[in-house]
DNA sequence: TGTACATCAGTGAACGCGCGTTCACTGATGTAC
DNA sequence: TGTACATCAGTGAACGCGCGTTCACTGATGTAC
């Protein structure tokens, strides 16, 4: 509680305080809501004084998503490497429920990653590298149970994919640096996806009065994700 | 063009108008930011006027939702009807790439439903019958298939399944009239998030710079999770 | 067919609100010599 | 250690905007007799 010394750490210390009452801000009214005024209101300072931290509401805006990339993807990265010596599929799982921890603990902060897009705002480049956190560390656990000789062939083999598909493929698989079959990036993809459709159906209650047991439900179908990819 | 005779007819043509004119500022400022005013602006009417008809922007909001669950819900029935004939993964396949289309050509329709909840707006109960149309258009692809012996066993048992969830598939089980084995409820449910989850990350440009073919990956994706379901 | 009344659609002004952003300013903190 | 100047944080007023909703009103359309 002392008092800062110099300059540079009252900075800090206010950038930090405006930061964490935007997020409480996010909490109540939702990214399309959050204003600077209220901010400001929030830490007791004029609406204007929030200009000297902050270049506008978008810069803002663009501050908290890149944060909570990094918070969420921390959070899947801590999971997976917890759970490194563990089953491959129960460390998918557990990485898995650490994102929907993550998510049903800060449901505004999902839905500022993944839910609509605030209007009027364009996220910028900068957000596509802490983007990327989350599915790196499930791609990690693939590679991991690859490299290691532990990943079950593909049940499905990929028949059908289009040759189009094949082109995707084979750059992704340099980008996330893994060398493995289509079946298997189709399956991680298939699991990727499978995994934010629940959470954001959960999230938005789109399973209302039909479903109780969704941290059950969850893993039992994470887990089959996990399982198509050859995970054991 | 003529002029409406009676009063009634001039008021469901002025209604019609004001919907379609609420659908294309939601097409262009997103739910959160539609207002009675400018749909008011639209339609060459003064902002009070739309009280006519209109009880307020919530009840504005419940009409679009209910609308737009019953537009997609009858594209995705129409494609799983046309298509009873077809192989059931293709069945499948096709109705899934429907409900993908309908999203795509009218994003803000997808979000409004699926994406983050307006700030300070709570769906009332009857929305919950219209979004039931499109699982239940799903649905009803797996149950045709089972009823006629085509669905293949389940490859993965499902072992792991807690008993709360049993319970939950018991009685979903009976909502949707279908008797199935938990494997399969599961996948279903699998392959319904996945479908959903894949659109959503479309939409927000969560796989920006990564897949070029989104066509074909999603139809891979959906084939792989109705074959999962034992579809084929 | 004609008159008297009731219903309804749309107007225009107003209330009270919140927003993002700019700008000239004061007073405190830091820096160079 | 002391002075002169530069930097910075925060103020308060203002601009121009849009919003949802209410209310008393006018004039047209419909209905009962």
């Amino acid at each position: 509680m002392d008092a800062p010394r110099t300059r540079q750490q009252h900075r800090e210390q206010v950038t930090d305080e405006l930061m964490s009452a935007a997020r409480r801000q996010l909490a109540q009214a939702g990214a399309a809501g959050l204003s600077l005024r209220s901010v400001a209101r929030e830490i007791g300072m004029v609406s204007s004084a929030v200009y000297r931290y902050v270049d506008s509401r978008d810069d803002l805006l663009t501050r908290l998503i890149i944060e909570s990339y990094d918070s969420l993807g921390a959070a899947a990265e801590h999971a997976a490497s917890e759970h490194a010596d563990s089953g491959d599929l129960d460390r998918w799982s557990a990485t898995a429920a650490a994102i929907r921890r993550w998510s049903l603990d800060q449901p505004h902060d999902y839905l500022l990653l993944y839910g609509s897009p605030v209007p009027g705002y364009a996220a910028p480049q900068d957000t596509t590298t802490p983007g990327g956190r989350v599915p790196l560390a499930l791609v990690s656990i693939v590679r991991d149970a690859r490299t290691a000789g532990r990943l079950v062939p593909p049940v499905e083999a990929d028949r059908a994919a289009p040759a189009t598909l094949r082109v995707d493929f084979d750059r992704l698989a340099e980008v996330i640096d893994i060398e493995a079959a289509p079946a298997i990036m189709l399956a991680t993809i298939t699991g990727w996806t499978q995994m934010f459709g629940m959470i954001g159906f959960e999230l938005t209650n789109q399973t209302r009065g039909v479903i109780d047991d969704h941290a059950g439900l969850f893993d039992a179908t994470t887990r089959l994700t996990g399982w198509l990819i050859g995970l054991r």
